[in-house]
DNA sequence: CCGAATTGTGTTATCGGCACCTTCACAGGA
DNA sequence: TCCTGTGAAGGTGCCGATAACACAATTCGG
């Protein structure tokens, strides 16, 4: 052994410690076969930080013993403990995603975009359904905290003063995607709903003057739908035009709503001209309720909805709504964490994405 | 000092190990505010240990001393760190889900069932997505694996060997999902997508006759696909009927691709009488279609789709499908997980969730 | 041909919890 | 008075990996 440590070694320290004690069951192996670095180490003959090196940078030790290790990985089915390297490097390789619901199609969709982002670092998502509570989503907050998540994604913009002083107090990047705000908790990616939303009423009340109605879902901690409901009404007041309240119509976030929805158009005193609804899938249930009962889409009553799901197109007539750019969303989402990760902060920390007016059949 | 400890001392063995040693810094402090264990002790004055029982088994501790520990833990606003916890205990919590797309809305509503059944047990979901290739999957498996999820959810039961071999070699819970299957890797929670598919081509045969087609996705790296397809043709052969190959069209899981179908179909020698298509996607594609065209559904063409998605029932004609418990077989896993977990063994690790045939005007 | 820089590998101390064991104070029985 | 049991709190080592450092061997410049 030409090596010599100065050192007092392990063998000596486990007999100065082991004084009295009881001595230590050889080997636990409660995992089944689960090789750790040091079994590698010892198959190959090397230290563990050789066999360390060799996953992590393989420049740097000899070929002949890369060879050695290689071998010994492939011998004893290594599978490198990232519980234990997020432990000592801080750095999980996770990043949470708290979302209301994700069977939903456009939180489906950033999610996908997320996920594909996020593996082109090798980072992968965790994610936690809120409900679309406040509450809930403060939870899932300390709950990922605890896990150690490297940055958070948030769906929207409006949280429990309590969240954003957690995440704040945090210091990991977060994103709140969706939706836009002057005043982010660190960075946005998203689209202004309110501008979307106003930008299809400005539409609609040019081409089928001032009688409008507005259908949405609960805008309860839902800042998305809260706005596309601001949006509405600026373009209405921007417009010069006064409209009764039971002209806005609160319904839930399904196909099903459509009946109610027209049965309340039907009962207004006033016959709107023009529906807007905050969802596609308010909107597609409306126009086919109005199929249904041979109400005229648009000649009688024009139907415009929002986020272009894939069916919009497909329908008769084809829906006239907004494109929100889904996948991209999450996709940006994940770019901007890649780069706060890097130590980069983004320039542009707020990611405004257009949105488009698709004007189709049925408006 | 009234506490002498027999033993040799933090303190002594820094001495005996630090000869010629330079001294540690006293602190690091990279992240910020991030309080662990050993501050909340020192605020309190009290040992880790306290601390970490007034946290997990609070009667074991004083009233005063808890008291004293809890404002301790108010104060410091400490955060427990799962990853430190994970590590010594062998438990992550989280349960890992692999999936080929999240934005396709059967899978997402299984992702939610999941999710919720996950989080009645304080688990956390991480997902990824395959990209329907099972290659992708057995990447996605191995990097799952280091992770150390506690438990995994596959999509189908179709994978690599080498995916087989590292599960079973892993020893954790496995569910898979959304088909069934003779020979699970561990457990299953699903449907029989065979099953399902014949009883709607048995129904549609026996009330429009033996002339009808099939369309469907791409079967490959796609069990459930193939299986609805398998399922088509053991209820023709069950029928006696011979059908010649045109019939069965292969092309891209989207409602866009009606017109294609329905081109397709058009072309065919003998023109069929009813169309199965392996998603009602693709169904609600054709069947747009034809009112497009003007092709009398069902008179002219009885279409049938799978999965019976939420719109499937608004459309006009509402459409003929399948109905799959989409939430409850996420649920389903969950439970599942949670049982194996427990150590109970679940009784009926073969979950084989009822289908239900929903006939309405489409055919 | 010697000291300095470089390369390759080894040693140690954690990371933040928790299991396991020990110590201490004090009460109550012999 | 001594002993022992019990409840409350503290000490130690380790989970599996890595950062930081230490040292031996080799290369290299002058």
């Amino acid at each position: 052994m030409p090596y010599v440590n100065a050192y007092i070694t392990a063998d000596d320290k486990k007999n100065i410690e082991g004084i009295g004690k009881p001595s230590m069951p050889p080997r636990r192996n409660s995992t089944a076969g689960r090789s750790r670095l040091e079994d590698v180490a010892r198959h190959a003959r090397v230290s563990t930080m050789t066999v360390a090196r060799v996953l992590r940078e393989p420049h740097k030790v000899a070929p002949d013993t890369r060879e050695r290790v290689s071998a010994a990985l492939d011998a004893t089915g290594y599978t490198p403990d990232l519980v234990a390297r997020a432990l000592v490097s801080k750095r999980s390789g996770v990043v949470g995603a708290i979302v209301p619901v994700l069977s939903n199609s456009l939180i489906a969709d950033v999610m996908q975009g997320m996920s594909e982002g996020l593996a082109r670092d090798q980072r992968q998502l965790m994610v936690g359904a809120s409900g679309f509570s406040a509450a809930n989503e403060e939870t899932l907050v300390r709950s990922f905290l605890s896990r150690r998540v490297d940055a958070l994604y948030l769906t929207g913009t409006s949280h429990t003063p309590a969240t954003v002083q957690l995440l704040r107090a945090a210091g990991i990047p977060v994103v709140e995607g969706g939706n836009m705000t002057d005043d982010p908790i660190d960075m946005v990616a998203g689209v202004s709903n309110i501008d979307a939303a106003a930008s299809v009423v400005t539409y609609l009340l040019k081409r089928y003057g001032p009688e409008i109605a507005y259908a949405g879902a609960s805008p309860v901690d839902n800042d998305r739908v809260r706005d596309r409901h601001l949006g509405f009404r600026r373009a209405i007041r921007d417009a010069g035009v006064r409209l009764p309240p039971e002209c806005e119509i609160q319904t839930e976030m399904a196909m099903a709503s459509g009946r109610e929805v027209i049965d309340k158009i039907l009962a207004l005193p006033k016959r709107p001209r023009a529906l807007f609804c905050s969802s596609d899938v308010i909107a597609a249930g409306a126009l086919l309720e109005c199929q249904r009962r041979g109400i005229d889409v648009p000649g009688t009553l024009a139907i415009a909805g929002y986020d272009d799901l894939d069916f919009s197109r497909e329908l008769v007539p084809a829906l006239t709504s907004v494109r929100i750019p889904r996948y991209e969303i999450g996709m940006r989402a994940a770019e901007l964490i890649h780069q706060a990760l890097s130590g980069k902060r983004p320039k542009r920390p707020v990611q405004a994405l257009d949105f488009e007016l698709v004007i189709r059949d049925s408006a």
